[in-house]
Formats: structure tokens, sequence, C-alpha cells
DNA sequence: CGAGTGACCGCAA
DNA sequence: ATTGCGGCCACTC
């Protein structure tokens, strides 16, 4: 298998980097897209040690809370999140009944512009 | 190469 | 309903 082996973190992170602003994603979900739904928390600690750079921001638990290792804590991830348009509550949840996105959710069809960073 | 850990999830009492 | 525990796979030291 060399084809389309693309290591698992590789792949996470290239979901993690298709999720749109305002938007949020369960570890759980990127695993089971990439493939092992049992994988969840090596999403988690792919996010710890993969690219800083990807906005992992908009990557919660299933629950919609806030993961806990973050730069800054569950506060700083709060702020960023709010930052990026998404509501979080005082316990540091996201409604994810209504922000979690799927990759094959075509938001920019009833988006013309997408802003992005 | 081996062992430990983890930004999780699901189930059991 | 809540709380606690184990399991699983990949990544790091």
């Amino acid at each position: 298998m060399s084809d389309t082996e693309a290591d698992f973190r590789q792949r996470v992170e290239e979901l993690v980097r298709q999720i749109p602003k305002g938007r949020v994603m369960t570890y759980g979900q990127l695993a089971a897209l990439c493939g092992n739904a049992r994988a969840a928390r090596i999403v988690g600690g792919i996010a710890h040690f993969g690219d800083p750079s990807l906005p992992w921001q908009r990557v919660v638990n299933k629950q919609g809370g806030l993961a806990s290792g973050y730069p800054g804590g569950r506060a700083g991830h709060k702020q960023v999140l709010e930052a990026e348009g998404i509501a979080v509550t005082d316990d540091y949840y996201v409604n994810i009944a209504s922000l979690l996105w799927r990759p094959d959710d075509r938001q920019e069809k009833s988006s013309p512009q997408i802003t992005l960073l």
C-alpha cells in the first residue's frame, strides 16, 4: 500500500485543514472518516504533535466540549472559537448539533464567498 | 526496538 | 441521571 497510504495523521490534518470557519468536528468523526473510528485518541495526540498551524481549535469532542490541552487552556480555546463566530457556553461547550460539519457538506454552495482565515 | 502516553469514546454499576 | 473504568490505535521518548 503505497498509493494512498498517507499516514493517519496526514489524513486527519487534511480534514482539519478543510474545516470551514464557524464549524466544528468531533475527534471520533475525524477518526472514523480516517478509517479508524477507535483512533479518536490518536487524533487528539496528532493535534498536540501535528501541525500547530491547523485549526485544531475547531476540533472538539463528541460532547461538544473544548479540549483540555489546548495552548492557553479552555479559556484561550473559547476565545478563539468565539472569534471564529462559534458560540461557546460558560462551561466551554459548543452546540455541535448545529455547528457539526461534515466533509460532504457543500457549504460553498450557499456561501458565494469563503472567508477562511 | 520496546514501553508509555494521550486534546477520546463507549459501556457498566 | 451521573460517575468510573477500560480499550483501542498511533505517536513520542
